[in-house]
DNA sequence: TGAAATGTTGGGGCG
DNA sequence: ACGCCCCAACATTTC
């Protein structure tokens, strides 16, 4: 019997099952804190922060029902964890592990000190396939391109069954200072949010059931089509925890449809790798959103374009599929994927902007915005990385948006000013100035010579080099 | 997880 | 019937 306290600190794992460090502490029989900390955010919410605090918010509401609950602090918590510790008198800390460059230097002194002061510190796996630092060539070296880093890691094996809820809790009773009961206030712009979102380790796997039973088996041939609801929409629970790529394994993996759908089965499986691989990829380059990966593109000639980035980032570039994308961001926190790369393509390489002020909007704007593979793939985008679109591979919005959305209902649904418009002009109204809708744009720069400018500058920084 | 420019081929209109 | 031109349609190469 252990009377004294355990601390479980939830940071982006907001869900009973497949949770190892809450299991763990359950099982140690000790009462348990839950605590989460918020960091003290002057500069304002994030729409990623909007989807923690909502979840944290209805994780607990559920947990009322089993008479506990989550004590929230606000504020440092490299200093308030050993705080709260010491407060309660508790032997043991648990927490599942983080990869973020600062989130893991404080796990990292946070274990030092409590090493130092006899507090047990445990720490656990969950969010990722395998952990960043795992994944490694036969030379022993990390891996810098997709498919290879995929082979390996698939070869390492497949997860294992995710962990049951645990059955029972036995929660702290005493009380404790400092955990703050107020309300946020939310900024007015994430008002328009909630309408596109469900919040709940039970309306993740929802979700999940129905992807695996509706849209899995035509997932690789559907998904690149941003109006049809192909594509899982997990993101955002993955993000925050609410589900883990483990539970996601094991129901696809379980999926009726046999050989027919081992492909599709394959292929969302392997964007799920992506993310692990941007995370092993951030572990090794902790500047990844900051400096291009390939250094030679740090000598890209970036424009310095206020308007043109705000035009952007207002969906207001004349583009109808990237302008529907940056609205439906902005609308919802979300993106469909194929959208997203027409939308980074357009800043980067039609605008010439630095695809880091694009990764920033991203990251503040996506419900989603997970800081590895957010980073990965805007470098992807932009050809700066190691495993990236060639930077000469330039997306024309107009004829990905015939290809992708052919009927124009995409943009329907978030351009209103194009409602009206055929399925012939949509895509490229300027082409019929009789039909074009006096309150859309015309295109804030031409696709031809912003082709050219963008070969332009890459021949540029790629020197005497001829090479593709 | 492109697109444009350039090259090739083959059918059909036409003198 | 034949050569010639035009131009889809497809293939290859280049960015």
């Amino acid at each position: 019997m252990n009377d004294k306290p355990a601390i479980v600190w939830l940071r982006e794992d907001f869900r009973l099952a497949d949770n190892a460090a809450l299991t763990a502490a359950t099982q140690t029989g000790a009462p348990l804190l839950l605590v989460h900390i918020r960091p003290e955010r002057p500069s304002g919410m994030t729409a990623v922060d909007w989807f923690r605090e909502k979840t944290l918010a209805h994780f607990n509401a559920g947990l009322q029902s089993l008479s506990g609950k989550v004590h929230v602090f606000t504020g440092d918590s490299a200093r308030l964890l050993p705080e709260i510790v010491a407060r309660i008198g508790a032997a043991a800390v648990f927490w599942n592990r983080r990869y973020d460059p600062i989130g893991r230097e404080i796990d990292a002194g946070l274990k030092r000190e409590f090493a130092a002061c006899g507090t047990e510190a445990h720490s656990f796996a969950g969010a990722l396939f395998h952990e960043p630092w795992t994944v490694k060539n036969r030379a022993g070296q990390p891996f810098k391109i997709f498919s290879a880093y995929w082979r390996a890691a698939c070869e390492a094996g497949s997860p294992g069954p995710p962990l049951p809820a645990p059955r029972e809790f036995k929660f702290f009773a005493g009380s404790i200072t400092g955990a703050q009961e107020q309300q946020l206030s939310w900024p007015a712009w994430t008002s328009s949010l909630d309408a596109y979102h469900e919040f709940g380790e039970a309306a993740a796997q929802d979700r999940l059931a129905r992807f695996v039973a509706d849209d899995l088996g035509h997932y690789e041939d559907e998904r690149d089509f941003p109006d049809r609801d192909a594509t899982s929409g997990l993101s955002p629970y993955l993000r925050v925890g609410q589900i883990t790529p483990r539970q996601v394994w094991n129901a696809v993996s379980d999926a009726p449809g046999g050989l027919a759908h081992a492909a599709a089965r394959a292929k969302f499986l392997a964007e799920l790798g992506w993310r692990d691989f941007a995370w092993s990829v951030l572990w090794e380059h902790p500047g990844l959103a900051d400096h291009a990966l390939r250094e030679e593109f740090e000598d890209l000639p970036w424009r310095s374009d206020p308007s043109g980035l705000e035009a952007w980032k207002r969906g207001r570039t004349g583009y109808p599929l990237v302008d529907a994308g940056m609205r439906e961001l902005w609308r919802s926190g979300v993106m469909h994927n194929r959208v997203r790369m027409v939308a980074a393509s357009f800043l980067v390489k039609h605008l010439l902007i630095d695809w880091r002020l694009g990764e920033q909007w991203f990251a503040e704007t996506l419900v989603d915005y997970d800081p590895a593979s957010n980073a990965l793939n805007w470098q992807w985008c932009a050809g700066t990385g190691a495993d990236s679109a060639p930077f000469f591979r330039i997306m024309n919005p107009v004829l990905q948006s015939r290809k992708f959305d052919p009927s124009g209902a995409y943009i329907r649904r978030w351009v209103p000013e194009l409602k009206s418009a055929s399925d012939k002009h949509i895509h490229a109204p300027w082409e019929s100035p009789d039909a074009r809708p006096a309150n859309y744009p015309l295109p804030i720069v031409d696709h031809a010579a912003a082709r050219r400018r963008a070969l332009a500058a890459w021949d540029g920084v790629r020197g005497g080099d001829r090479q593709s």
